[in-house]
DNA sequence: AATCGTATCAACCGCCGAAAT
DNA sequence: CATTTCGGCGGTTGATACGAT
């Protein structure tokens, strides 16, 4: 990958000429009361390495949060929304990059047989992973894989063994269009925890293998009904505590 | 080597709900 | 109570990498 510039970029647009801009563009860059990310002196695109520097020694020193004036504060010609999202996905510490491994997927799958595209809520259940990355692994991978099982990726509970019969409750993290924050999630785990009660083999069913078989799960699993929730009975699995 | 099509993924956009005013 | 601001989310875009021809 090639290696981001050493000083600010100017940014997509800025390096546009004017009577290339799109007009909203434009409009942004005269800064009409528009909100943060479209005002004038703010940079766009991919991120420097010493923009990244800048907001790494700033939450060093005083911490995640304040979004909307941290730029000003860590000197950044930038939205609070990008530096955020920059901090969560690419530069807070922990973070898990590369390949996802065949645990991942499975799990992934499972999760998101179960919650549809909650990325958010399935990333975490995978430590180190961001919700941004699990959507676009699931877009560019895990769609495909599963249309090549046989199995439809867009219905909810695809991959599930049998149609369940979710309990709901009003504030329930398997409402569809109910946001998930953390502190939500923590009220979604316990109505999902009261839903593995209903369903009793739920924690069965959503294992991440730790002593993965060599190659894998997914040549085991041609045909819908292969992808299944029980483990490889062979393998040694370690039920991971999902709901909890 | 050049061109084209496809895949990947970082970043942006627009929306929503909660909190603040 | 109404409005504004902010943080967080999922969907989408577009630059780049990569493979096929």
């Amino acid at each position: 990958t090639p290696q981001p510039p050493q000083d600010l970029p100017l940014g997509r647009l800025q390096l546009l000429p004017h009577s290339q801009l799109p007009l909203s563009a434009l409009l942004s860059q005269l800064d009409m009361g528009k909100p943060c990310c479209e005002k004038q002196d703010t940079n766009k695109g991919a991120w420097s390495k010493l923009e990244d520097e800048k907001l790494i020694n700033h939450i060093h020193s005083h911490g995640e949060g304040r979004w909307s004036s941290l730029p000003k504060a860590a000197g950044l010609l930038r939205c609070g929304k990008s530096c955020r999202l920059r901090w969560i996905n690419y530069l807070r510490p922990n973070l898990k990059r590369g390949k996802f491994t065949e645990d991942e997927d499975d799990l992934i799958i499972k999760l998101h047989a179960l919650l549809g595209n909650r990325w958010s809520l399935i990333a975490g259940r995978l430590p180190g992973r961001t919700d941004n990355e699990i959507k676009n692994y699931w877009n560019s991978h895990l769609r495909k894989k599963l249309i090549h099982m046989g199995v439809n990726p867009n219905s909810r509970n695809a991959a599930l063994p049998t149609p369940l019969s979710i309990h709901r409750c009003s504030s329930c993290a398997l409402r569809p269009y109910h946001r998930a924050n953390s502190i939500k999630f923590e009220d979604e785990a316990s109505c999902l925890e009261d839903n593995a009660r209903v369903l009793p083999d739920l924690n069965i069913d959503l294992n991440i293998s730790f002593a993965s078989p060599p190659h894998g799960l997914v040549d085991q699993k041609q045909h819908p009904e292969d992808v299944e929730m029980k483990g490889d009975p062979g393998a040694i699995y370690r039920t991971l505590v999902l709901f909890r």
